[in-house]
DNA sequence: CTGTTAGCGCTTTCAA
DNA sequence: TTGAAAGCGCTAACAG
């Protein structure tokens, strides 16, 4: 049972399917079916294989098992940072439905690093996944073409872009945008303040939610954007700029309902009230929305839906459906509350 | 250039090693080092395997690596859910960290599903990473003593194990809330409430709290737990049923600031004020904390330090360091602001 | 600096 | 129902 201790240290040997395999009697293959293909091994063979697999605390090894069999059963989902909630849902009915299926969910945070986003993209596509889940869309091309030149299943999410990868789960941000503008048209506000977060889909939002207002004979009377990444202090100081450069407005629309937070609690500070002196509008719902006192408007995207359609369209993608077969629009809901 | 589709149409073949090789007019191995020791190979040769590389569009398969190299390059991080936001720094910095070093770090879920602790565990273990990170303690022996069983480098963080797998980064959370409740206390504060959400280490911080107020002469007055997961609705919830049961109180002390935020709003919601009708005090100094108005006080533990740590043991101990060789207490710091 | 040989641990395919 | 042979794509070790 002694080993010698390579040069170069590399780790222990561990117990492989051969071990096993010599243990409970049966060849190699045998094993692999035990764990594998359990209805094509007699239940007393499998009973002496799995005695075995626990008596060694035998692991298999995917790494080896993949290679040959060309299958990872492992998903990888794209998150831009874990500090975004919005994917929270998304990503735990993803690992729900994709686990069910016998396939592992794991992600890989896209943000900071010296890593271009190719080169990200890269070490992923490097492990072999059999599919993969964008939850944020690639910026550069390379990536974009990296994926294109590949027969890899991907899902972009929470968007639906012009050209798409594969296929994708999203929404229309610019419609969501005009619909919140709508809004509070409908409500009679006309003099409006934007408060904006600095990504592709606050901006498209941002488009909508201006193109409705002018239609309407609205007015955008001063807009703020926030660095990125979103705080709730960009909300505070936003809002007191807006109030420092004096210019009336009767309603504020955030694009993400942390800087509505923030938005909140300087008016509250300040001792203006909301929706007295103006009304406030967010967009995510996130949890504390509802909550907040007053409780915040908001418009909610069903993240978790997101999640499950995403990962029963990657099922089907891996059952023989074709690239680009599925294009869905789960659309939003605006969450009228006390604040507008 | 066209291939045969097999029977259960298994993926494409894709470009090889062995492809770029042929074009570039160098063996495997040659093409190998161009990757992983570039300093190995001549200039002029690497710079033709890099043409023969963009020109295939060549992707590496790590896993026909790791498999030879026993190196998979692999980290992953383990964590409850996507939903707690205190890990999100840590895990930044993790990644950070890691990634410099050439190593890739993934995230694993270890919420829901059907699963138990122990196969979601070998499901990570199978794809052999080179070290985990576990943001959580592990609930179950089995998964435990598996560790216990490889020789895999482990790094337990955000706690203070009595019996480590391996080596930790994390602090004692029953200090930490016998420190919030001894900040309250030399306020002047006796007559407590206690706001609770139902994990381990929250376990660990009331017990701390309770026994410095029996110390010290005050009275824990009243106790609310909220189920798990908690949400800030648990916190206007407990508040609510507080104030209902009648008993006062001039404290409030929340073992999360999820709590703590849900609190404060239904103390808004009911006219009521802090910390004129009662002091308030989080745990977690989470991003909307300091923004709150009133400002809530909490108790603030380096997340990112915790991450940085984390990934800078674990590259000790590729590099050969010994099994459980590094316990590190990043402590915590009681964050004073308006609310208490 | 470059190449040859061997084999990582497993599953596919075919045969019994 | 079980097994034997072959080889997935790559890198360690050694040789030149």
């Amino acid at each position: 049972m002694t080993t010698l201790v390579p040069p170069h240290a590399a780790p222990a040997r561990g117990v492989t399917l051969d071990d096993v395999a010599r243990l409970a009697k049966v060849s190699p293959i045998t094993v692999s079916r035990v764990l594998n293909y359990p209805d094509k091994v007699s239940a007393k063979t499998a009973k002496r294989v799995r005695t075995a697999i626990a008596k060694t605390g035998y692991v298999p090894n995917l790494l080896a098992g993949s290679l040959v069999s060309r299958r990872s059963r492992l998903v990888v989902v794209v998150i831009p940072s874990l500090a975004n909630r919005a994917f929270v849902e998304t990503v735990r009915q993803l690992a729900l439905v994709l686990g069910e299926a016998g396939y592992q969910l794991m992600m890989c945070q896209i943000e900071g690093g010296a890593k271009t986003e190719a080169q990200l993209l890269d070490g992923i596509l490097a492990r072999r996944p059999d599919g993969l889940v964008l939850t944020t869309a690639l910026r550069t091309d390379a990536a974009r073409q990296r994926l294109l030149g590949l027969s890899l299943p991907v899902v972009e999410t929470w968007e639906l872009p012009a050209e798409p990868i594969d296929c994708v789960v999203g929404l229309s941000h610019f419609d969501a945008g005009a619909a919140m503008a709508g809004y509070l048209l409908g409500k009679g506000h006309r003099r409006f303040a934007l408060l904006c977060s600095s990504d592709a889909r606050a901006a498209q939002r941002v488009l909508g939610c201006e193109q409705a207002v002018q239609r309407c004979g609205g007015e955008i009377v001063a807009r703020f954007q926030a660095a990125s990444p979103v705080s709730v202090a960009d909300g505070r100081n936003a809002l007191a700029g807006l109030l420092a450069c004096g210019k009336p407005f009767d309603a504020v629309i955030c694009t993400i309902d942390l800087l509505a937070q923030g938005a909140l609690y300087e008016a509250q500070a300040r001792g203006l009230r909301v929706p007295g002196d103006f009304a406030l509008l967010g967009f995510g719902d996130l949890d504390f929305a509802a909550q907040m006192y007053p409780a915040l408007s908001s418009v909610s995207v069903d993240a978790g839906k997101i999640g499950q359609l995403a990962a029963t369209i990657l099922l089907q993608r891996f059952e023989g459906a074709a690239r680009g077969s599925c294009i869905e629009d789960v659309g939003y809901t605006i969450v009228g509350r006390a604040s507008a």
